[in-house]
DNA sequence: AATGAATGAGGTTTCATTCAT
DNA sequence: CATGAATGAAACCTCATTCAT
């Protein structure tokens, strides 16, 4: 169809390759985030490329490669945008740290046309090998968060795991409901997200310091 | 040839003959959690059944429909536990039905074999038709929620939409993590889901009225 | 769908078995000749009559055999009105014989919804042995015309035998194009068809002898 | 991947490799005209010429967008022989011209292997699409013929549609009774054929013009 | 690096038919 | 007689993948 619409408009200098691996990423990101690992044939990805099948074959050695390269690259974005987020917060109150990582968070997931749904509760039926990278590249996308909570201190009563989970639950399910009608931005959701596990259903405070325990109930 | 039913029947008397019908989405519900709609072949249910492929076609005029039904029948099955679980802490602390319907919600999810990632963040890529009554199914189940979280007075400034969608999302997430080790079970993880909501970093309270504050507009 | 009307109306006294075996017939020839033998499964048949596929294996040993009794039936049915027809004309001119004839065989493919495509120039894969009872059955049927046409004396130079293939080619073939929308009754259409056989592009006489041959170009 | 095409480049210059779509298409219309689109399965084609039923959907998206491609190929063969043949007697006599046309017609259906039976009174049940593209096709044929019988300047008397159409009725049923046993060649029954629908039962003439009528309003 | 052609495996679905009830 | 359930075969078609060009 658009054989022609191949090169530029990807990277920055000059000399770069017509067909970039990023290209082809972001390519599969939007179609395997769509229609999932199952629901999208390799031949989808090509067409929305502008290249035959086969060619997918030079950059990648099988469709679970390219899925395990693409989820490596959303996660990838995640985490940097995250990270600065987070670091742009620098010095400040923990609690704005991790905010602003879930903002990021959120945003790189309902924003990026693509990157949303390859974020996903179930890894698809891969082989062992490529499944275990995955967990691998999840994990490593969670040290983060888990750092910043981390430095929240949470007292002892909150385990910070199940904390981690509530969060990243909350926030990788805004996906399934979603909808960039204007109602409910990224970032609303997302601080609201943050703050309704800091307070509950108390109401916020001026500084993010929760009432010290003795006091609570006066 | 029942291709449409309506409800009941699920719990009615007691020695009903397994039902055939029943089974069969049972079997599918175990195949269509693990691998996803995509990634499930009829072939792989009608094994799981030992009846041949073209048999299910006397059940179900077509996959997209033994689908619907096997999504049915997983949240008949969630909405009846639920419901039930709330009622029975009639008359008590809206808070504690919540909790005892998150509990419901959690185990139905973790704990029945097969009814746990039909629910999913992401429809499969059905006919509008189909997908129309997943959607209306869904929302029927979440009726039953929005209901429980109204009875909550909830302060002014929590929207019971992100709350529900906060819960929901937390619960639901579970199916991605949890592991039936024993280290945590879908009771405590419910459990905290709710009281996090509830009471954010803040220590729970005996009564689970919140502090008044002053500017707490009661 | 309909289970409940299978007898009555269409026989004329009384104790008629509810499904008869000619009504199947008429069901079966109405789908057959819309959609041919391959197209035609025996559940739409039996979903044409309101019963269960199974069932017309107790009144035929196979689809075959159902297609070669309704084939039968047809050319029966046709036979009938033809040759009444052609007997009607008793005794009088030849060419009105074999006009009322065609007529009438005209008629039924056009107007009775149902014989019509079973008469096709090609007969359906079958066995050996229904094609043969096929092919008797096409023949015990030529038979009434050839003997019509026989007795038209036709001049030497005109072969029968193509004359009557002809004569039914031009009828038959009006399946292919006939429209009921009143621009053009089958009774006009067979009467043209045995005139322009006999003049050709000579205007008809009044009596349908016609001109003598040596005074035929002066 | 040409699955769409033009006209042109059937007879063009010489040494033209085979051109594997046009193989495929004469084994499509050697298949379908033996046993009609239903009886006909792409395995079979595919089996004829040697290659697996795959490998036919590289170059036809659908069994139904073969038979349109082998339905226009067969008319698009029929077309050029009948326009030649009609053209070779360019200058003479019109009927001369219109009997030419009719054995090029009949020597197509019953000579060459495949596209015979192509030509049927009723289409195969393929989708809206498709059979609007049939019926396109054959009125593109059709138009030839109906040129040449308006060059006839038929007498006022005759419906120059139904006489086409009974031209093309007794050409067309031929293939329901032909035998190439050499009794009869095609050849002599499209000459009679054309004869008959001129001259009826009178004697041929030398010149073609019927005797004159006092009531034929030249 | 890229493609057109091809393929084996497997997808969903329909078919004619059988059989216990 | 009639049916619901079942089945083996086969239908059309898509898939990921390979390979000569």
């Amino acid at each position: 169809m658009d054989h022609e619409m191949k090169d530029s408009e990807t990277t920055t200098t000059a000399e770069t390759p017509p067909s970039s691996r990023d290209q082809i990423l972001d390519a599969a990101a939007r179609i395997f985030g769509a229609k999932g690992y199952d629901g999208t044939s390799v031949r989808q990805i090509a067409a929305e490329l502008g290249i035959s099948a086969p060619a997918l074959y030079h950059h990648f050695l099988s469709k679970e490669e390219l899925f395990c390269a693409t989820h490596e690259r959303g996660l990838r974005i995640i985490s940097a945008l995250t990270a600065t987020a987070a670091a742009t917060m620098d010095a400040s109150d923990p609690w704005d740290k991790l905010e602003a990582a879930a903002v990021a968070h959120c945003e790189a997931l309902l924003c990026t046309e693509g990157y949303r749904t390859i974020i996903s509760p179930q890894f698809p039926d891969v082989s062992d090998d490529v499944r275990a990278r995955l967990v691998q590249q999840r994990d490593s996308y969670e040290t983060i968060i888990k750092r910043l909570i981390s430095e929240l201190n949470l007292p002892a009563h909150i385990d910070p795991f199940i904390f981690r989970m509530q969060l990243l639950g909350s926030l990788n399910w805004t996906t399934a409901w979603f909808q960039a009608d204007g109602s409910l931005d990224p970032t609303t959701i997302a601080r609201r997200t943050v703050r309704q596990l800091r307070d509950g259903i108390h109401p916020p405070h001026a500084s993010h310091v929760p009432p010290r325990q003795e006091n609570d109930h006066v």
